[in-house]
DNA sequence: GGGCTCAGTAAACAGTTGTGTGCCGAGCCC
DNA sequence: GGGCTCGGCACACAACTGTTTACTGAGCCC
């Protein structure tokens, strides 16, 4: 469905494509809101008004910039939470495959750090919608647990984000430690495992009624 | 000892202030890296070149912000989470103080959300710093708790961390809802609630050992 | 093969930016 | 009360910004 047909067709999606990535790249080092759109033809090496062509804004390439990050990660995501083995096997895996995806697409994660909370509110909320789809898809892979017999939809729902919530945090951690920005890799992956047990302990015995269980 | 002390001090002083606060004013859309210098001292009333007089650049009133920021939280946390009443209350009491902080600081939230990832890396690392020492006081705050008999320094801290993450996404939450972003408030608050009762049940099942706990 | 489509161009537009210089003049200190 | 300190000013600088306009020319379709 989504073939190219025509040559030209075919060099507009190449130039499109140059546009993303020199877009990306310049994020390295400042905020989407602080780029300039000279600035992105420039690296591409296209003149200025040859932008609207492809995007009405730096906020519309933006957007098409959290399709491209978030889009590849729903399969490692199914990849990392639907591996059989026992449990401690399955975090330590769950980890490894976050590690695994920050060193191969450090640039995507970067992105999805730096304009989560960022400045341009389409953008924002494009992620947040992107999140709030993983938190889904967590949920309904961790419902077909043994441990989740008895559990409501909501507190599903909740369990979701709070393992999205996690990984993220760990994602931007291992990032952090790609540039040398705060602890190691090893160092973060050691915590986030037991950060994940703590989580997967507080599942294991999770009721559903207010009142706080007995002491 | 931080008293000012001449009437200039005190005209400088303030002047200091206005240009923080013009700063945080407009970050309200935008981010830190794309604001101008020439912006902040319009919006202050003063000549470009004054700006010099108190910050050698846009980044370094922004490692400023950092302080001013987070350095209220401290009391905020300390008092959130030393509420001496029973568990169930005291999760209920840590979330109402987020909440009641983001109600009362939004600017200051806004900041640390846009700015803990963004494209200026002195304000980065000097956030992460802050959240470092976050992360210490939590932790010693939480190892006077009976639950915590037998617990190492290494896995306080790892609980210390986990506290701080859940309160920084629920912060950031909170701020979300406020714009009218995300959720609104009682759903995050619910949210928060239910989270910090999985982490607490965890925590009460924590062991430090390697092995996973028997099915 | 002739006409049309359309990605990309060059040039000009009016604003804006950060930084440097020299100079006030109110307030401090002795 | 006289000299110095120093926050703030006006002005100038070259470089840069986003957007519009009229255009070219390679490739498509019939």
């Amino acid at each position: 469905m989504s073939t190219t047909q025509s040559q030209r067709d075919l060099q507009k999606a190449r130039t499109r494509r140059a546009l993303l990535d020199a877009g990306l790249a310049l994020l390295e080092e400042q905020s989407l809101s602080s780029i300039g759109l000279r600035e992105i033809t420039r690296a591409v090496g296209i003149s200025p008004a040859a932008f609207y062509r492809h995007f009405r804004d730096v906020a519309d390439l933006g957007v098409a910039l959290v399709e491209e990050s978030l889009g590849s990660l729903h399969e490692v995501i199914r990849e990392g939470l639907t591996e059989r083995s026992e449990d401690g096997e399955r975090i330590d895996h769950l980890v490894e495959a976050i590690a695994a995806y920050v060193r191969r697409h450090p640039e995507h994660i970067r992105f999805v750090a730096r304009e989560r909370h960022g400045g341009v509110a389409a953008v924002r909320t494009a992620i947040g919608a992107q999140l709030d789809r993983f938190a889904e898809e967590v949920a309904r892979l961790l419902a077909r647990d043994e441990v989740s017999r008895g559990w409501s939809a909501e507190d599903l729902r909740m369990l979701g984000e709070t393992y999205v919530d996690h990984m993220v945090m760990t994602a931007f951690a291992f990032l952090a430690a790609a540039q040398g920005e705060g602890p190691p890799e090893d160092a973060v992956a050691h915590t986030a495992r037991r950060q994940l047990r703590l989580i997967s302990l507080g599942r294991r015995h999770w009721t559903s009624q207010q009142a706080p269980p007995a002491p």
